[in-house]
DNA sequence: CCGGCGACTGACTGGTCAGTCAACCAGTCG
DNA sequence: CGACTGGTTGACTGACCAGTCAGTCGCCGG
């Protein structure tokens, strides 16, 4: 902790990559277009990365992975299974709205990328399905959710649904101010709990 | 209809193309494998279509007009709102599983391409969103659902957990055996329908 | 003051590929 | 049978860009 260069290079980076990859695309930009953003010459990019591709993957690992340690946390407490994945969709729903740019490249260019980006990290995303799909378990063992549901399969689109919220964010198809984030969240674990619950539906 | 040529090396090409953007991805492939595919020489393509992207942009609008027609179908007929819901969620599962390539390309490279296609073809798959609101705002009006939710954000996760089923599909991460897709269409509809229903929830 | 280390620079290269084009060939019509 | 039309061919080109590398600069330790 002794010495933290005053400017990180290689976070300067990756912020301006995030930028640069929110607003051209991944495919579409040049590498000298994230070196100019970051104001830096074009040959140090290679000096922290060892290709454009890593730089991508460097950002959503980085992200990606607080994003399973939070459910793992949400997970170990002693909650409802409806509030732990509230906790779920709160946690995404604020990744974005504290780094738009960031969630939008990971959604757009990662998440939904089968070939290429997210064939390479689909053991990652795959991890945060499955600890979806245990909440859900959990929550039918416990008798709270009904139990003629797939677990897989909720949590599939559990996690779609709330998504595809982002991306209505992204492509300014849904109100996106302060108010409103909140809201879609409460609405969409309102609803989906609410066709998970026991008593609707049955045994 | 006197005269359809015995080869249509139109539809030929971009049958080609949809298993090599499928295989391949739109970025990673070169226009020569498409022309390979479809055992025809490169310049032909360029015969009959202008470029790259536009072999893609006809790939998605056919298709994608297709379910537009369906929906506006359904919603035309005199059904309860769950039954419109559940008839617009097996049109698209059964595009997959009637074309699981054409639909992998269309999810992967264009509905979720906010830079590039996504944005070309927003009017088109905004209607799609905007159709499926219809019917939720109409259930609401008729008594059947709640109307404490939004139906434009209803349509966005609607149509997301549908879209992350898909992609579950193409990932592998779900079975997708002849059984699976009503199955899980049934799960889906039922649940989420569940969660809007009046008697659930409240006024 | 010197030598060396590592951050930093940016011109350059090698390879790739979308799109062009001039020529070819199979019908068809006069 | 010869001219014309339009589908068909594939070699070629021009642009583009990821990644390299030879070299500069400033700092630190001796």
């Amino acid at each position: 902790m002794a010495k933290a260069p005053p400017t990180d290079r290689r976070r300067q980076i990756l912020d301006a990559a995030v930028r640069v990859f929110a607003r051209q695309g991944f495919h579409a930009c040049r590498v000298s277009d994230i070196a100019d953003e970051a104001g830096v010459a074009y040959g140090l990019v290679y000096h922290y990365f060892k290709s454009k591709e890593q730089i991508l993957g460097e950002l959503f690992s980085e992200r990606w992975s607080l994003l399973l340690a939070a459910i793992e946390e949400t997970d170990s407490e002693a909650l409802a299974p409806r509030e732990k994945l509230d906790r779920v969709a709160r946690f995404i729903i604020d990744s974005y709205r504290h780094d738009p740019e960031l969630m939008k490249v990971i959604i757009v260019e990662v998440t939904r990328a089968a070939n290429s980006f997210g064939r390479t990290h689909l053991a990652e995303i795959r991890r945060a399905y499955e600890m979806i799909a245990k909440i859900v378990r959990d929550g039918q063992d416990s008798g709270a959710f009904r139990d003629d549901v797939d677990p897989d399969i909720a949590s599939m689109w559990f996690y779609g649904a709330i998504e595809q919220l982002l991306s209505g964010w992204v492509f300014e198809l849904i109100p996106g101010g302060e108010g409103d984030f909140d809201r879609a969240r409460a609405m969409v674990v309102e609803t989906l709990c609410g066709g998970l619950d026991r008593r609707n539906g049955n045994s």
